[in-house]
DNA sequence: CGTTTGTTTGAGGAGCGTCAATAAGTGTGG
DNA sequence: CCACACTTATTGACGCTCCTCAAACAAACG
């Protein structure tokens, strides 16, 4: 499979390179070699970005494609290494990004050192849009959960797009709302629910949001560790190890380092609805 | 005082009310008879409403008398008594408000009947602003917690407004940000800190937001019960009511039926840090 | 003056965090 | 290729917070 991939891209080049990712963008991102080389590609700005990038996102929807040229022509392309972030609560927002491949995980931290994560991004969508809010500042942290490609534009931009671009406003403000409405979820979540039923919660959560099926079930399509989940759900990453080594005995989950696939979402829907 | 009040009022008439609740506004809102008279007046629609209402709020402080006029005239205003619903999750969002006078209270519900406060609405700020977001229902409940009035504006206004009013998208937006803002802490609150840091949090919140001073220190504006809290903190009214007797011991808070005032602020504030 | 709504306080126990020790997997350098 | 450091995961023992259950009291309201 793999092999395959690059074999292809060697031969067709960079023309099929693009349409290859446009393609992969809006079901659910399957970064390979192949992708991988792209973004090496994309990193450097070599070749031009494609306009089919962005044709069949949200907030790009019902532009024309000369529109499109001259949104992607004023758009620089990173590539970011797992781990690392693209930018950190309290700097300046000066700057707002549209994720192409990837992960990431919008993280806050406490005073003292406690960190939570407030919930996830995946390809498609912008993030870091602070300047939308009027924001001078980022309101949290925007960290790779897996290697990563984004583009990004200037704040004084968002102005400029949001006039000149019919529905671009529309559509931004509407995955805005719709991250707002998760926030709260998560907060009564939070507040009413208990640990097992947070977990259960979050597990369904991610993997509705970017999970791809295996011969098993279904896989996170990015690295996560049990202190990660903790991050996500207020505890410990002893609990959650706890909970899903019993997870694992009851046939519901399978794990290994870093990776957790659902063989029974059923089972785990029941168990965040408290009839476990 | 309040005696005074009233006979300032009836001697003075309809305009010095106006200008008085204009006046209140930009401050903390002081309910007393007089405006709760005026409130039934506007309640009416009977005298005109006033462009001074609007002057000195964020998303119209760029605009001039008669585009206020303009707005004011397309307004609905209404009185809520306490404890009542201006709209209920999951409704139509078919229109958006502005707070006049009162506080409200944004409550989730969680599907076997716990709820939790997810923020409070004061008087001047902009609330059900679904529409601003693309979205065809509230996603929460506004909730009365004192006898309050509200303009509101049918939805489709929205768009003229933030197309025609230069000022009123940006301050709007501005205000929703620091919204998102304020439930993402609340958020990385309840997942962090425990219940006795969270309750003192959402005192120093509610202080803030909407206290007023009396002889004794600073009181919530409000009727505020134990369940409320609980409802803030994700706890019981047990816990919330022991935390406060205790406090009340120490001389931080004083506290009667539905009325809590602090007394040492500071303290509180170095209990919410840890510090206690 | 009875009813409703809000508050206080106690007793008991479970959930889950803390502490601690071990093991398994991953990457690095010689 | 092995040794080593480091990260991640597992599991047990212990005990403190805080929830649950229960009962009585106080204030408001018609």
């Amino acid at each position: 499979m793999i092999a395959a991939d690059i074999i292809i891209i060697l031969n067709i080049g960079t023309s099929f390179l693009r349409f290859r990712l446009f393609r992969l963008l809006p079901v659910c991102s399957n970064p390979s070699i192949g992708t991988l080389l792209l973004l090496k590609l994309a990193d450097r700005n070599l070749p031009k970005l494609d306009e089919s990038l962005l044709t069949g996102l949200p907030p790009f929807s019902r532009l024309e494609r000369p529109q499109i040229r001259e949104i992607l022509d004023q758009a620089s392309s990173r590539r970011y290494d797992e781990g690392t972030a693209v930018f950190r609560e309290g700097h300046d927002a000066d700057r707002f990004f549209l994720l192409l491949d990837g992960y990431l995980r919008v993280i806050r931290t406490t005073p003292d050192g406690d960190q939570i994560i407030v919930l996830h991004i995946s390809p498609g969508q912008l993030f870091g849009i602070a300047p939308a809010l009027q924001r001078d500042t980022y309101p949290a942290t925007a960290m790779t959960a897996a290697e990563s490609i984004a583009l990004s534009w200037p704040a004084r931009l968002w102005s400029d797009f949001t006039a000149s671009y019919d529905g671009f406003a529309t559509e931004s403000y509407k995955t805005l709302g719709q991250r707002l409405g998760q926030i709260q979820q998560t907060l009564t979540e939070m507040a009413t629910q208990a640990v097992e039923k947070r977990v259960a919660a979050a597990l369904l959560r991610m993997v509705n949001q970017s999970g791809r099926k295996t011969d098993t079930g279904i896989e996170i399509a990015f690295p996560v560790t049990r202190q990660n989940i903790s991050d996500m759900t207020g505890t410990t990453l002893h609990t959650v190890s706890r909970l899903l080594s019993s997870w694992e005995k009851q046939g519901i989950v399978e794990s290994t380092r870093k990776r957790i696939a659902v063989t029974d979402p059923h089972q785990l829907v029941l168990i965040s609805n408290g009839n476990g």
